[in-house]
DNA sequence: AGGATGATCGTCT
DNA sequence: GACGATCATCCTC
């Protein structure tokens, strides 16, 4: 399968659209025991303004790059115990993400594994934390931007991805009845519940 | 300098 | 379905 990087100007920048149009995408690493990818089937939106969102009490040390424009990496180390991926939305100066949930496993699947305690397909990418550890991405990412300057970048989508459903957000509090989760439906690699919640 | 918190995961029942 | 692990980060004192 080749892989077509992204180019500026490929992907909204406004924070929900950005969440819808990823879905489809790959997400790259190319590392020094060859290339592992995932195409993206689930995602969430942080716009601004969202009190669920990193970005909601203003900037801090950790979550600059959800400052930077659109584009960028977010990586944050959560629980002790995993990292979480995201893109930055919006323009310059404008807190906004959007957190990848899953990905479909296209590359690399035994460095996956050696990567994962799993060696089950479906579950190798199956959750943010999840799919940090088995690309590599840790926080030597956060704040890179996504066109292909560095060994993690975004290809276009190699097909028309499927349709594409909304739910409720996972693991948050605040404002939980937005429905700003987005999945590809019938896919069996999301992270999250699949009821059909209307979008 | 110390305490509380968390966009999760793996394991157990 | 429930719970504990585990630590970077942020806020308060």
């Amino acid at each position: 399968m080749q892989l077509d990087p992204v180019a500026a100007g490929d992907l909204p920048v406004e924070t929900t659209a950005l969440a819808r149009a990823l879905i489809g995408h790959v997400l790259v690493h190319e590392t020094s025991k060859g290339l592992i990818a995932g195409r993206i089937v689930e995602t969430e939106a942080y716009p601004p303004g969202d009190p669920a969102a990193h970005h909601y009490r203003g900037r801090t040390q950790r979550n600059a790059s959800l400052f930077l424009d659109a584009h960028h990496a977010y990586v944050y180390h959560i629980y002790g115990t995993s990292y979480c991926f995201n893109l930055s939305a919006e323009s310059d100066g404008v807190g906004g993400g959007v957190l990848v949930r899953a990905l479909e496993p296209i590359a690399g699947l035994a460095l996956m594994q050696g990567n994962r305690r799993t060696e089950q397909l479906a579950d190798l990418c199956r959750g943010p934390g999840r799919l940090c550890a088995a690309l590599g991405i840790d926080r030597r990412f956060d704040g890179v931007t996504l066109f292909r300057t560095c060994a993690l970048w975004v290809a276009r989508p190699p097909y028309s991805p499927g349709r594409i459903g909304a739910s409720r957000r996972v693991g948050i509090s605040r404002a939980a009845s937005r429905l700003l989760r987005y999945y590809e439906r019938g896919s069996a690699f999301i992270s999250g519940p699949r009821s059909l919640s209307p979008a």
